[in-house]
DNA sequence: TATTGTTATACTCTATAACTATA
DNA sequence: TATAGTTATAGAGTATAACAATA
């Protein structure tokens, strides 16, 4: 190996803080061992929200890319092709604000879309500057097959929590982001 | 403007799919007019749940940031630390392992903690491979301030969440990570 | 042979500044 | 002046392949 040079150890054992922080009394098990035996103590991130809320989310979301593997189709370009699916017509800027992507962001991914021949944007004679979206017809078949997987993969979700969490899950995110902001664009700075 | 050339503008009233799939009936306010005034169809993506997921997540990810801004911390390097903290000695597969971030990420990660001066790689003579991970002194004192900062975040989004919500959330991300997979590294491909 | 840390690399997502052509 | 789309760029985060040192 070609790196670091030696550094004087220091004692291993001592707590950083006063307190334990959890229930877990730290040297019942003593973690540093060689083979790893025991478990690791993170305690406070499984106690914090947006340390399992992004665990959570990692998982959603490699099932449904694992789900939609067979369209090639990202979460990012499923809601884009939904929201032009549901408005024909609608301004990027719209989609922009819609969804949380900054405007400069989303260029880049209706031009993959367009490419793949999914969506297409159309000249508005009204405003020169802009840019009418549609899905082409390839674009709408896709939509066809696509919702029937994403529908599929919903359900796995829903089962993995459970019929009276299914009803609550929802109204908690709404509330966190209407609380908290939207955690994306939007906002423009 | 240089791009594009005109396409043939195609009747852009037709619903793509044969049900409407929501409750809203597109065109009791017609979405395909200027200046946006009236709201966007998201459907179904309110109702997923890695939609909603998703946005909450970033809502909370970025009030984090915001929260620790003055330590310049943000939650992938507080959740190294915090498991540094709590287990002095580990190695860096361990942390890979416990918090799902690839053994070859990491190594960035620990780089930039080291060169802030707020962890330690040392060696181990048992197994000159790995290197067992501190907190240094000054790790520790920044982590004291840190997991206040965080605590202040923490009860923020509990605030947000309300009583009854709060207590629910936690066991259904725990579900939904334990039935769907965890979402990032460990599986090693 | 397997494991640990590493480099190199690529792709997705997010973010800011600045430009253009329109309005 | 403001808006819509764009370019350029940067930084996180995630992913795979391949290597050296060590077990």
């Amino acid at each position: 190996m070609t790196r670091r040079a030696t550094i004087p150890v220091q004692s291993a054992a001592a707590r950083p803080r006063g307190k334990t922080r959890n229930g877990k009394s730290r040297n019942d098990k003593t973690a540093e061992r060689n083979g790893r035996t025991d478990a690791i103590d993170l305690s406070p991130l499984p106690d914090r929200v947006g340390y399992m809320l992004r665990r959570a989310q990692l998982a959603v979301f490699k099932n449904f890319v694992r789900t939609c593997a067979e369209f090639d189709i990202r979460p990012a370009q499923y809601a884009v092709l939904t929201v032009i699916e549901n408005n024909p017509g609608l301004k990027q800027i719209d989609i922009s604000t819609a969804l949380g992507i900054k405007r400069t962001n989303l260029v880049a991914l209706i031009d993959l879309l367009e490419r793949r021949g999914l969506a297409r944007r159309e000249p508005v004679p009204a405003d020169r500057r802009s840019y009418a979206l549609h899905l082409t017809a390839r674009g709408k078949t896709l939509m066809g097959k696509l919702h029937a997987r994403v529908d599929a993969h919903e359900q796995q979700v829903r089962d993995a929590l459970g019929a009276e969490a299914r009803d609550r899950l929802l109204p908690m995110m709404r509330r966190l982001i209407a609380a908290l902001g939207p955690g994306s664009a939007d906002e423009e700075s």
